[in-house]
DNA sequence: TCATCTAAATGACATTTGTCATACACAGTT
DNA sequence: AACTGTGTATGACAAATGTCATTTAGATGA
C-alpha cells in the first residue's frame, strides 16, 4: 500500500479526491488536510511516502508547505496538485523539492499512475505546462517591481502602496512604470493581472 | 438508482466526484461534462434526475445552462456545486429554475444526500451561504453601471471600455464614478473587483 | 399635452497615474 | 581610487481618471 497524504483546501473536492484514490487497490489516505500550515505536523504523525498538496490554501501555500515539508521529511515524495499551470510556480515547486506537478485539468485517471510512478523515482510534469514553462521563459521582474505588484494588485492607490512598503510615492510609480513595459502592457492594473497569471508574483 | 449528471471544468474534480458518488450505492452517473454548452445535449440523451452544474465552465457558465436546461428539462432537478458563494449567485441560479445550491467547501458527504433530498422535491441550500444572501442586501447597481464595470474587470481603459460598449468616453466615467461611489471605494480596479466579489456583475 | 424620468452625452476641473531625466548613496569590481 | 550597477528619490510633464453640473432625446405616464 502507497500510503498518501492529501492536502486541499475544498472539503468536498478532497472528499472526492480520497474516494477516488481510495477505489485504487494499492493506495491508502493516511492524513487529509484543508490547510497549508498543517500539513507538516500530519506528516510527521502519519509518515506518507507521497504527499499531494494544492497550491491554493488557507495557512499557507502549497509550495512554502513542499518546501517545509521536504525540509523535514527529505523521504517523502511531495506532488502539487493544482488549478493554476502558471509556469513560475512550477519553477518555484521544482525549487522547494516536488517531484511532480499535475493539473486538475488532466484526465482523473492520471492521479493514481503519477502516483504510482513518483514512487518509482520519477519525476512527473504535466506535459503541457512543461512546454509553456520552457516557452515561458524566466521573471523578468526584479524583487522590487514584484513588491510592488503585488500591493497593487489589490487595487491600492500609489499613495497606499507607498506608505504599505514605506517607498516614495514617485519610486513606486518608477517600478511600476518599468513593469508596466517590461510586460508591454498599459497600466498596473493589467501589469498586476499578468504578473500573477504568469506565477511571477 | 438516481441519475445523474455531472458538469464540472476540472477534468480530475469531475473525476474524483464521479468517483465519490459512484460509491454511494443509489446513484448513477449517467453524463460527464466538461463544458457548460454541452449540458443541454447531453441532458436530453441520457435524462438525468438530477444535474450538478459547477458555475465556472467553458462555453458557457453554469448558471446560464441551469437557465437552458431547466427549460428544456423542467423536471429535472438542478443543483449548483461551485467554489464561488456569492451571494448574489445564489439568487441568480435561484431564478433560473435551481432547487439547490452547494459549495465545494462543504463536506464530501453532503453531497449524495443533498441529491437524495433535492429527489425528495426539497430546496437544498447552503445555511452559511443563504445567511450570507440574507444579509447582504440587494445589488445596488444599474444594468449600465453593471455593464461598464464587468468590461473594467478586465483592466481595459475607460476609451476601451467606451468603444466595446458604443458610449462616449464621458459617459462611461460617469457609470464608473456612480458605481465607485455607491459601493465606497476609491477606483475603478477595486469597484470591479468588489462588484465581481458580491456576485453583483 | 405636459410633466417626469432615464440613458446618454458634454465640458470643465482637480486628482491620479505613467513617463522620463536626473541625482545620490552604497556595494561590489577592477 | 575609479567604475559600475542597483535601490531610492525628486521634479516636471502629459495622459488618464474621477467628479460634477448641465443638456438632449426618448420613453412613460398623468
Amino acid at each position: 500500500m502507497i500510503r498518501v497524504l492529501l492536502a486541499e483546501d475544498q472539503a468536498m473536492v478532497r472528499g472526492a479526491l480520497a474516494a477516488l484514490l481510495t477505489l485504487e487497490g494499492d493506495i491508502e489516505i493516511v492524513a487529509e488536510i484543508g490547510r497549508g500550515d498543517e500539513v507538516v505536523k500530519a506528516a510527521l504523525s502519519t509518515h506518507p511516502e507521497v504527499a499531494l498538496l494544492d497550491i491554493e490554501m488557507p495557512g499557507c501555500d502549497g509550495i512554502t508547505a513542499a518546501a517545509r515539508l521536504h525540509a523535514q521529511l527529505p523521504g517523502c515524495r511531495i506532488m502539487i496538485l493544482t488549478t493554476f499551470g502558471r509556469p513560475g510556480y512550477l519553477r518555484q515547486a521544482m525549487e522547494s523539492g516536488v517531484v511532480g506537478f499535475l493539473l486538475k485539468d488532466a484526465p482523473a485517471t492520471q492521479l493514481a499512475t503519477a502516483i504510482r510512478r513518483a514512487m518509482a523515482g520519477e519525476r512527473i510534469v504535466d506535459p503541457s505546462l512543461a512546454m509553456a514553462a520552457l516557452s515561458e521563459g524566466n521573471n523578468p521582474l526584479t524583487e522590487r517591481e514584484r513588491s510592488v505588484l503585488a500591493v497593487a494588485k489589490g487595487g491600492s492607490s500609489i499613495a497606499e502602496i507607498a506608505s504599505s512598503l514605506a517607498l516614495s510615492e514617485g519610486t513606486v510609480r518608477n517600478y511600476l512604470s518599468v513593469a508596466i513595459q517590461k510586460m508591454g502592457v498599459r497600466n498596473r492594473i493589467e501589469a498586476a493581472r499578468l504578473a500573477e497569471q504568469k506565477g511571477w508574483l
